[in-house]
This record gives structure tokens, sequence and C-alpha cells, in this order.
RNA sequence: GCAGAUGUGGUGGAACGGCAUACACAGCGGACUUAAAAUCCGCCGGCGAAAGCUUGAGAGUUCGAAUCUCUCCAUCUGCACCA
């Protein structure tokens, strides 16, 4: 039969595309009484290089969930778009004068191209791009509501430059003081900037964790990301000071211990009690110097602690009633807590050192340690001392006493910080979304009305951001001139852009509707798609990207725009594909390996196949070619199976291997296992082979079963078998009573060590098994003339304790 | 320093607390072939003379531990003076 034809995976693929094309089969379909199930995938930037082979690997793994789902008769959105504005685009057009749009569209037709490739079940009647002035005028007039209820503000701020991109970076982007980008130097350079206020969201981005199910590592990184702490703020009295020194603290509990203050050298009460510093020089020299020093510095530098004492200032321990000096260093941060601490060297590390250093006194007010070799900093075994009233207490009642103590005061209260800062939103760049504000010397900044977005970005010559740092939009005076939307009088537009973030913070919500160009998307299908069943994305984007996409997500959430609060039910995250050996790929150590070259060598299915064999998901692994090569064989050794085809129906013989294969299958994709169901696979085929033959019907459960995995192949086959397209058919359900053999090989231990074998009757008794376990000659040498203490028999193994 | 993850053959990796090394790669042998490739069929962790021992090291829980608990070591990934 068909057979003789030769397994030609060009031309097999080429035409199951085209096929699924022209069936428009995985397109997601408007009956919204079908149970839906959204697959999401991270959509790629789509720079000019094109795919490399680390794209493919959670773009299969979705692909085979959807189409699985899709066989079980879910209704599946699986769609696909581009996070097309950027700076490497820009970059490119900077240097050769082509418009961003003209290289944008280029290079997304080089992806969409290989994603067709690679045989990516996609919605493609859904396909986006974030450049797209359709798609950027709802994130804009997102942009807008954010304003419009006060969570867009602007600041002053002294932001991350990177020297060489000349362009404001959020903290996320600045690495070692180097850009992430170039890795150009970063410095600190003052500008107006717009910010979005992530943080008036952080307890519920951590607290809402609890209700969805990403891995514990995503939900780790963004606790600490996030960082909350609770603890107390708290009033020190200050000669000559009226308003005091505010601090912030996780133990009160300590307070007893504190002998010392310090504060940040940029804090205002430096400046405040100048005339009663007597040592004001030496003040201001330590200020100087700390200015000077990049956050990078200061950290580096961190082992060894510095510090000035403010010479005639001293602060009132409110528990003891005893002066304390006030010190200045840059280990304390001004940007966290109120920029001042209370120090309790017997209790925290970095106190300790500083005490330690500059002959501090050090008093224990937590008994358990050693305050004389280290900080005692345990709050679980120790009892309070010296701390009067406290006296004798756990720590954490000692933290509730202190609170009431310091509340009956009026001198202090409880209080949460959280390390997160609020959202750098400002790009001094051109290609990105336009902020569609306009200020006003009378109005101040007002936002441009509904209808008339989007504000669309001006056609220029020169994409090179201006000397000063402005985005190139600072040369386009025409667009920048207009009027006011409130009053009429001349205004001018913010030249700054939004950064690349703020499109892939809603993207997941413009799939469920479009085309739509009266809302973001229609509440009836953001009511019926929302939220995500599944989202994987990498691990670099668990701080960044999906953060800001729940705030956003949370945000529309309040303005009744959507009606769940997380975006994602579920959020996995793959690893990465190094090179053969072992480095990252990267152009500059040669070591790429391109998809185009392996799909048109070895077959898209067998690209997809390997990459979801390769190893476990979330693990980072090296290609490798004799590895892709075995997973080629196993495509011919399938495809070879059309010429033992004899026969229909399911044979007795073949029953329970062809039904633990089906449930090996069907229960590790739902795992996340996809190299074990593909082992399941090659073991039922290695069978099959061994029994020389398969009927017709095995063979197309066996090609479903292979389907999510290797499409094109599959579909290939089961037409040669004359069947109905796998795209219509339903996934197979394993029998369980097939799985049972009637006989039963035991492993049989004696004291717990391995010592022989049996086979035996499935439904042997518990006193047949005994006996004819205890009566086997294999065992005598173990179990003679000893006393039998227990006989334990589970599952498939047999335990003999004797003593 | 803190947090998280990972340690199993020559390699990638399997193993609901129950026969460690499934599946694959590499290697070895055989069949087919004038020959090679491809294919098919086999073999294939280490140490030990052997009984045995062996899942990074050591302890513990258990009838039974790669798996659970504790201590340590190594590697990777975040965060890093966050009070």
């Amino acid at each position: 039969m068909a057979g003789e034809k030769r397994y030609d995976h060009i031309a097999i693929e080429k035409k199951w595309q085209q096929t699924w094309n022209e069936a428009h089969c995985f397109e997601a379909k408007d009956d919204r009484s079908l149970p839906k199930y959204y697959a999401l995938i991270e959509f790629p930037f789509p720079s000019g290089a094109g795919l490399h082979v680390g794209h493919p690997r959670p773009y299969t793994a979705l692909d085979v969930i959807a189409r699985k789902k899709r066989l079980e008769g879910y209704n599946v959105l699986f769609p696909i778009g581009y996070d097309s504005f950027g700076l490497p685009t820009e970059n490119y057009a900077i240097k050769t004068g082509e418009h961003p749009m003209k290289v944008t569209e280029r290079n997304i037709s080089v992806f969409h191209r290989q994603l067709q490739m690679l045989g990516m079940s996609f919605d493609w009647s859904r396909e986006i791009y974030t450049s797209d002035p359709a798609y950027y005028k709802w994130t804009q007039w997102i942009f807008l509501k954010l304003f419009e209820k006060g969570l867009a503000y602007k600041a002053e701020l002294p932001i991350n430059f990177c020297t060489s991109c000349k362009v404001g970076l959020a903290n996320e982007e600045v690495i070692d003081g180097t850009c992430e980008r170039c890795g150009a130097p970063v410095i600190r350079m003052v500008r107006s900037q717009w910010m979005l206020k992530i943080t008036e969201y952080a307890d519920r981005l951590i607290d809402d964790l609890d209700k969805i199910d990403f891995s514990d590592r995503i939900k780790t990184t963004q606790r600490n990301w996030i960082g909350r702490s609770t603890g107390a703020e708290v009033t020190f009295k200050i000669d000559g000071y009226p308003e005091g020194l505010k601090i912030y603290t996780t133990r009160p509990d300590t307070m007893f211990g504190a002998t010392y203050m310090v504060v940040a050298p940029e804090h205002p009460l430096v400046e405040a009690l100048k005339d009663r510093i007597t040592n004001m020089e030496a003040v201001e020299a330590y200020r100087e110097q700390a200015a000077h020093k990049s956050d990078f510095e200061r950290s580096e530098l961190a082992k060894d602690k510095t510090g000035v004492p403010l010479e005639g200032v001293y602060a009132i321990n409110p528990c003891t009633e005893k002066p304390i000096p006030v010190w200045i260093s840059d280990y304390v941060l001004m940007g966290y807590g109120t920029g001042a601490i209370m120090a309790v060297p017997g209790h925290d590390t970095r106190d300790w050192e500083f005490a330690m250093k500059f002959g501090l006194p050090i008093v224990e007010v937590v008994a358990g340690g050693d305050v004389t070799k280290e900080a005692f900093t345990d709050c679980e075994t120790g009892v309070l001392v010296n701390s009067g009233f406290l006296n004798g207490m756990q720590v954490e009642e000692a933290k509730k006493a202190i609170i009431e103590y310091l509340e009956g005061k009026g001198i202090g209260h409880k209080k949460t910080n959280f390390k997160l800062r609020d959202w750098l939103f400002s790009r001094q760049r051109y290609w990105g979304e336009p902020i569609p504000l306009v200020y006003c010397e009378h109005c101040g900044w007002v936002p441009i009305p509904e209808d008339q977005l989007p504000l669309t970005l001006p056609e220029i010559d020169n994409y090179k951001p201006a000397e000063d740092g402005s985005s190139a939009l600072a040369r386009a005076t025409d667009w920048i001139h207009t009027t006011c939307p409130k009053c009429g009088a001349p205004a001018e537009r913010e030249i700054d852009t939004m950064p690349n973030w703020a499109g892939s913070s809603w993207y997941f919500l413009r799939y469920c509707d479009p085309h739509n160009d009266k809302a973001l998307a229609s509440k009836e299908a953001l009511d019926y798609w929302m939220p995500v069943d599944w989202y994987n994305g990498g691990m670099e984007h668990t701080t960044l990207h999906l953060l800001y996409s729940r705030f956003w997500h949370k945000f529309l959430y309040d303005i009744g725009v959507v009606s769940c609060p997380e975006p994602y039910l579920k959020r996995t995250s793959h690893g990465m594909i190094l090179a053969e050996d072992g480095r990252k790929m990267s152009k500059s150590f040669g070591n790429v390996i391109n998809p185009d070259d392996l799909c048109r060598d070895l077959g898209a299915d067998t690209v997809r196949l390997y990459e979801m064999f390769i190893g476990a998901f979330e693990q980072t692994i090296p290609w490798s070619t004799t590895g892709v090569m075995g997973c080629r064989r196993f495509l011919d050794r399938v495809w070879r199976m059309l010429d033992m085809v004899k026969g229909e129906g399911e044979r007795p013989e073949m029953r329970a291997s062809l039904h633990t294969c089906i449930k090996k299958v069907t229960e590790d994709i739902e795992r996340m296992k996809f190299n074990t169901a593909i082992a399941g696979m090659m073991s039922f085929v290695n069978e099959v082979y061994s029994n020389g033959s398969i009927t017709r019907d095995e063979l197309r459960t066996l090609l479903i079963l292979l389907d999510p995995f290797a499409p094109h192949i599959a579909e290939e086959m089961n037409e040669q078998l004359g069947f109905e397209p796998l795209y219509k058919a339903k996934w197979p359900v394993w029998d369980e009573a097939a799985l049972v053999s009637n006989v039963q090989e035991l492993g049989i231990q004696v004291n717990g060590k391995l010592r022989t074998k049996m086979t035996v009757p499935a439904d042997i008794s518990q006193e047949e098994l005994k006996e004819l376990v205890l009566s086997n000659p294999d065992l005598a040498n173990w179990i003679e003339g000893k006393t039998l203490r227990k006989f334990i028999a589970i599952r498939n193994i047999v335990n003999v304790v004797v003593g």
C-alpha cells in the first residue's frame, strides 16, 4: 500500500500547513456555549535575526496543549502577535535611516513565515502587533484611564540614563551599574518623568498570588521583588528639630536596645540642624563623597561601613529616655522607609558591624545569643531582657506590646513597607507609543480626547535622540505644537514615549477581540475568554512583564473593563536551550542553530519532537545534533509502520500496550512531562516492531497521540490510512480494564533487600501469596531458621521481614 | 549574606515512599550488502576475587528512601546594606 512513498517531510509539511490554513481549523470559534481554553505564549519581539531554536520550545509545548485540548472538544484560543516597539528596531533605523515601521513589517513577515513553517496551530486571524496604531490606540486609552484615576503622575526624578543609548532606564534595566542592552555605564540625571503607581497595588499583587497556579519559583521571586515587610514607624525626639526623627523598623521589640541612630546622607535633618552640628565640615565632606557614588558603588563598597557622627545632635530613645547619638551613613538609603533608622547593634547584623567599627555601645535586649560575638537576630527563640515592661516576652508578643505602647503615647504606629518602587514610564525614544497628553500653561497636563486616539507618531527623517537625551520627537516641532483640548490656548505635546512594557501589559486582552474599534475588546469576548488558562514564558519576565501586566489587569478590573482580578490562572516557565558547547547561543560565538536549516534538512516535526524530548521542560539544556537525529529516526520508524498495517480493530495482545501508551501520553502532557510522553510512544512503537504488525485502528490511535507533537506526519499517515483528518478527530480515552494483566511480576525482598522475582496470578489472595513466597527455594538462604516478623505485600513488591 | 532550584551511567535524562538507570544519544557485536550508508536484531553503569557495595557526603524516619527530615559540600539562578 501507501508505504512505498518515502517520508518526504518537505512536501508533507507544506501540504498540511496549506490544508490547515484553508480549512481555518485552528481558529477560535465564536460559539460561547462551548467550554473554552486559552493557551498563551509570550509574543516575540520581531528582531532582524528571525527565530532561533530557543523560540520553538515554549511555542511547541503550548501548541501541544492547544492541539490536544481541541481534540478533547474545547474551543481553544491560541493566538500569536508581535511586541514590535522597541530599541533594537529604533537603533537599526538610526543606523540605516529606514523607517522603523518598514523594518518592523519586514521582520514580522520573517517571523510569520517561520512560525508557519514550524506548524504552530495559531489562530492567524487574530495576529496583532503593538506598533499598529489600531492596537496602540488602546494602549494609549489605558494610559489615559490611569491618568484619570491619578495613577499616572509626573515626578522630578534622578533617572538612570544610559550614556550610549541616550535613554532613561528603569531600575530593572540597569545591571550592575551598566545598561542592560548595551553594557555602557549608566549615570544619574534629573528629569521630569511619568510614573505609574504600581505601589498602590503592591499588597494585592502579593496577596492574590495565593489564588493562582504559578510555580513556587515564580511566586517567590515576585514576593521578594515586591518585598513587603511589616514593622513600625516611630518618631524620636531631637533637640532643635521639632518634627522629630521618624524611623522605620521591623523590630520595634528591640527598641530598648537602640543605642544610636543613623540617617541617610541626603536626609533633610542634616540641613535643618546644620547650626547645631559642630563638625559640619566633616559631615559635608561625607555627604559630598556619598553623592558622587552611584548606587552600584555604594552597594559594592558595602562590606566596609563608613559614617560620620552628627556631633552636637542627640535623639532621645523613647523607651529608655536616654540621649543617643545620631550618625549619617550611606548604609541607610533615602529611598526606603523614612531614610532613617534606629540602630540596634545587638540584634541587627549591619548595626552590629557599624557599632563595632565605631565603638558604639551594644546592648542585649533579646536573650539567646552572644552579642559580644555577633548580632542575635533570631525571632523564634529569643526572650526579651533589659527592656522594662517587655522583659520575659517572646519577640512576637513584644512587638505587639511595644506598638500598643507607642500608639498610646502617640509617637508610633504599625507600618508596612515595600521594596517595589513606582514604575518609571517615560522613555526618551521615538519608536514607542506617544503619551497622549499635552501641556498647557493654564490647564497643566491635559489628556487628548478619546475620540482623537490614536495619537500617531509623526513622520521624521532622523530617529536619533537629541543630544540632551530627549527623544527624536523633540525635533518634530509641527507635531509638538498644538492647542489645549480644554481651553484652546497654544500647548505642547509630551515628547516622551511609553516603555516597551506598555504594549505587552494587555495584549492577551486584545486577542479576545482583536478587530474591535469601539473598545480594547468587547465585554462579552473578555468575559468568555478571560482569564488565560495557561501562560508560558521566560523566567526573566517574572519581575517585569508579569508584574506589570498583573498590575494593569487589576486596574482594568477596578474600572470594570475585565471581570477577573487576575489575568493568568497558570504560569509556567521553560528552560533555555544552550548551544552544543554548553554556552549561550550567540552570533559572536558562532554557535547559533537556525530553525530554517533544521526544518529543511529534517523537518519541522523532527524539530518539534526533539525540543519536547530534549529534557524536562523547565530545565536549561544544551542542544544535541545527534539527539535530533534520534528523533528523526523515530519518525522514520513510525512512517515505516504504514508497511506493517494488517487488519482492523484492537487486537487483544496489543491492547495493554496501546492503552498504557494512551494513558501515559494523556497524563504526561497535562503534567508538562513532554519527554516521557514521547518515550511512552517510542516504547509502544518498539513493541509493534517486535510484534511485526499493527492494525489500521491501532495505528490511527497512535497517530492521534502523536499529532500534537508531530502534526504533519501524523496527518499524512492518517490520510493514507483513509481516515478523516486528525484535526477533526477525538482524543482517545484509555480503558483502565485493559491495563490489568492476569499475571503479575513481583519483586521479592527480604528485610528490604531485593532477593528474587516471582510471577503470580493477579488475583492471588494474601494467604496464598504468603505461602508461595515463603516456600520459594530462592529465599531459603535468607529466611531459613529465622522468625517471620512481618509480611508486607504492596503493589508489585513483597517484603519478608525476618529476625 | 538572603532566597529559590539542581546534584542519578560515557551523554540528555526515567523512576505515585516499593524491582534504580525507562526512553534516547554515543559505543560494541550480528544480519542484509561486492562494499558503504540506511535498516533490522542483539549487547551495553561503576567498584569488587566473591558475598556484595553503589543515586554529591553524612546522619535520621520507615518493613522499605534517588524520593521524606536534618547537617554539610558543589553547581546554577534571582535579590543584594530594604532597617
